[in-house]
DNA sequence: AACTATTAATAAGG
DNA sequence: TCCTTATTAATAGTT
């Protein structure tokens, strides 16, 4: 029954909102049909549901259209005005997508040349890279050494000590430390980079630091799906 | 008394007709006026009546036209045509535009779990992760699982050597074996990946879970750094 | 979607 | 024009 005149739908489920809304919408029609017929009116109504871009006409789209269009050329002057602003409103915002999208195009580039690099170490054919991934690899690769370099300046200093597990926040740093250091080093050096280092020692460069690490290694991983 | 719901106007005299029509029509804004605030829809109403020539708008001429001209980007209309094809165009872009973020959003988070498998490998702690970021990595892990058997069904040919080799496009690099599988065959065996492999030497079939994602039976987790 | 109790809209009269 | 009142419409809650 009704306890109130009107619900305030905003808090609503999607569902219950919308099968609400259009009982109301249907009797608003149903009235300003009456009202257009008995008492000789010309009536348009444009209803913006908040879900549907798409616009609810009354009558029916060709005939709200004649009565707008009546309208706007009874104001004439605003018409333009504000089409326009609607335009460069509409530019506005394909321009904010656009950047977006450049940024997202960034990130995914810095991402792909990280795995490139990782690819690398587990045995992809370096001969499989195009010119492009190897720009971008090499940008990586310079991007590591400058770490490289900052940590050896780092050891340079008597009263500090390696550490090895120092642990990174990790998406948000894609130039972090994904890498374990000495292994690094001696890659690059195999690659020709390392400026000071020489290759040469037969090392072998599996990094044990990881040796007990798990990944899901009890039943915790049924909870995840 | 209201003997019908609704008179029918048309037939009375020009003073009654208006006052009756008044205030229907009054009624009629404040019932829009509620359902467009209480469920959150823009609504606008044109009403010519047969007498004046004046339209009447509602909520008023500028507010009315905002939610018109919304409308007729939508609808397009014959005098505004080009202006309003131009601002579907608009709209258009912009739709595409999302679709590409999204699918770039959906890239970045592929490559994210890639390059958190690879930190883990290289010692991240695993105490670090949250449920989304452990969720994709066990479907990572399964991929890399699928890899290494493939691997060990090679490595159990005698006769397969690697065709690694070839030109590169790398300054002085001696594409070293460290870009081979070897080192990630032992980072994975230390992981508990597929126990029984050993690079080089044909070994049994590893006692392999059938569970791809279920990786490393016992939990060490918190010697893990 | 149909039903019912409640509230809103409205016509007629003062 | 504004109030009152009888009547009908709209509608919330329920099924």
């Amino acid at each position: 029954m009704a306890t109130k005149r009107l619900r305030d739908t905003r808090n609503y489920s999607e569902n219950a909102r919308t099968s609400i809304l259009d009982r109301r919408v249907t009797s608003l029609f149903k009235k300003v049909e009456e009202l257009s017929i008995l008492c000789d009116i010309e009536v348009a109504i444009i209803i913006f549901k908040p879900g549907s871009i798409q616009p609810i006409a009354w009558k029916s789209a060709s005939l709200a259209q004649d009565v707008l269009t009546r309208y706007l050329s009874c104001e004439a002057n605003d018409e333009i005005k504000s089409i326009v602003k609607h335009e460069t409103y509409l530019q506005k915002k394909a321009k904010k997508k656009e950047k977006e999208i450049s940024k997202l195009e960034k990130m995914n580039e810095e991402k792909e040349m990280e795995l490139l690099f990782n690819q690398l170490v587990e045995g992809k054919n370096i001969n499989e890279l195009d010119a492009r991934q190897m720009k971008g690899l090499l940008k990586v690769c310079a991007a590591k050494t400058a770490r490289i370099n900052e940590r050896k300046e780092q050891l340079k200093q008597p009263l500090n000590p390696p550490s090895n597990n120092e642990n990174v926040i990790l998406p948000a740093s894609p130039t972090g430390d994904l890498f374990n250091d000495s292994w690094f080093i001696e890659t690059m050096t195999s690659l020709g980079y390392g400026s000071g280092i020489r290759y040469g020692s037969g090392t072998k460069s599996a990094p044990t630091k990881g040796n007990d690490t798990n990944v899901g290694d009890n039943g915790h991983s049924k909870d995840l799906d």
